[in-house]
DNA sequence: ATTTTTTTCTATAAATCTATAGATTCTATA
DNA sequence: TATAGAATCTATAGATTTATAGAAAAAAAT
């Protein structure tokens, strides 16, 4: 392949659809499970062809989890660089998160259950943004902890990777299950991470 | 094969090395990802001696869920029926969930990660399993609203669910970390849980 | 209208994988 | 020790899968 032609228009357009028919599949019937030919009926071209958008269907996996871990790091970065009161910025923060397996949904979900199935070396990149994502809630709460909103024993690191583990519960939850209401289960994840459940006497 | 043969102590216990195998290998590579080859390398057999102990490789995945959901149960169902005070018997039942993680794990985790790639049929027992889960746990949570000691307008169901996409997530990362201590975890998980991250004065 | 470049297709090699059949070895018991 | 039944092995059919090479079609450029 002449290296010119990934700057064409439509190639960007095809590159694209496949990277959204890869993530479909991979979603629907995980990494292994899912074959190039699936992929390829998905987005109505033939099995051979697909090679000329991907070197190979691990590249495909591996694309498809650092673009849907670069949207989502830059969502939070753009919140956490926001001024406002820490319940907003944490509710925002949920929203989006929780938002994103709704609408996008796929590629995240892949990111999450099927990245483990790269080797080592083509996961450093998603572990870099990993821990950025991770620690820009960090410091959500670290922020929150210093103007005294949260309780200050309060571990931020364990907090924050809780937060995640809740939400990509909850996001799973809401790409299997259609009548589940995204804005109800984003108030209540807000609660249970506030408030917890004992009655606190004030 | 002779239906008797399967009464044999010897059957019984290379069953049970069988249905080891097949979780430790579904754990580290996925349903798809591990082929029959792996499972009975692991266990050092020939690929085709496995049938004998397992009509096929979907089968041996239903029965790993099975076996790994009914020893949870089990458990939880002990640990809801003494009669304790609702922070031990919360304790105890996440204390257990991870401490699964971490004994037994692997099988575990298949059920959790892997299920879904069971068929709608084979998949029935599992949700009414994992049905059963989910309510001794929200009952848990009942009891502790109505004597006061939680909140009482916590979202029980929403809670229990919640606990479970908690555990999983640091039972996943204990199984992935052995440096990672399970008491502290198992303790910060309780406080998370109990008190939220909110400062609350009293 | 030709020529060049891009995109897609067909066909296929080579590797794998599941499941089965029938032979062989092991084990326990008469 | 001979024999029956249990456990495992070998070999293989049949299907699937990834990736590549080269032809064909479509689009763009001259």
């Amino acid at each position: 392949m002449n290296p010119d032609s990934q700057n064409t228009l439509r190639y960007h357009e095809q590159h694209q659809k496949a990277l959204e028919a890869a993530a479909s599949v991979f979603a629907k019937k995980g990494y292994h499970g899912a074959s190039t030919q699936d992929i390829a009926s998905h987005m109505g071209i033939r099995q051979g062809s697909l090679y000329y958008y991907f070197t190979s269907k691990e590249a495909a996996l591996e694309e498809v989890c650092l673009t849907a871990l670069r949207d989502y790091v830059d969502k939070i970065e753009q919140i956490s660089t926001q001024t406002q009161p820490l319940k907003e910025k944490l509710t925002a923060a949920i929203a989006a998160h929780l938002a994103s397996y709704r609408a996008n949904s796929e590629a995240l979900k892949v990111h999450n259950e099927q990245r483990l199935y790269l080797p080592e070396e083509k996961r450093e990149k998603l572990k870099a943004l990993g821990s950025r994502y991770r620690q820009q809630l960090e410091d959500i709460f670290i922020e929150g902890v210093h103007s005294g909103v949260l309780n200050k024993n309060i571990d931020c690191h364990f907090a924050a990777l809780s937060l995640i583990g809740l939400c990509n519960y909850w996001g799973a939850m809401l790409s299997r299950d259609p009548k589940l209401a995204l804005n109800k289960t984003t108030e209540k994840c807000i609660d249970f991470v506030l408030n917890g459940c004992l009655e606190h006497i004030n």
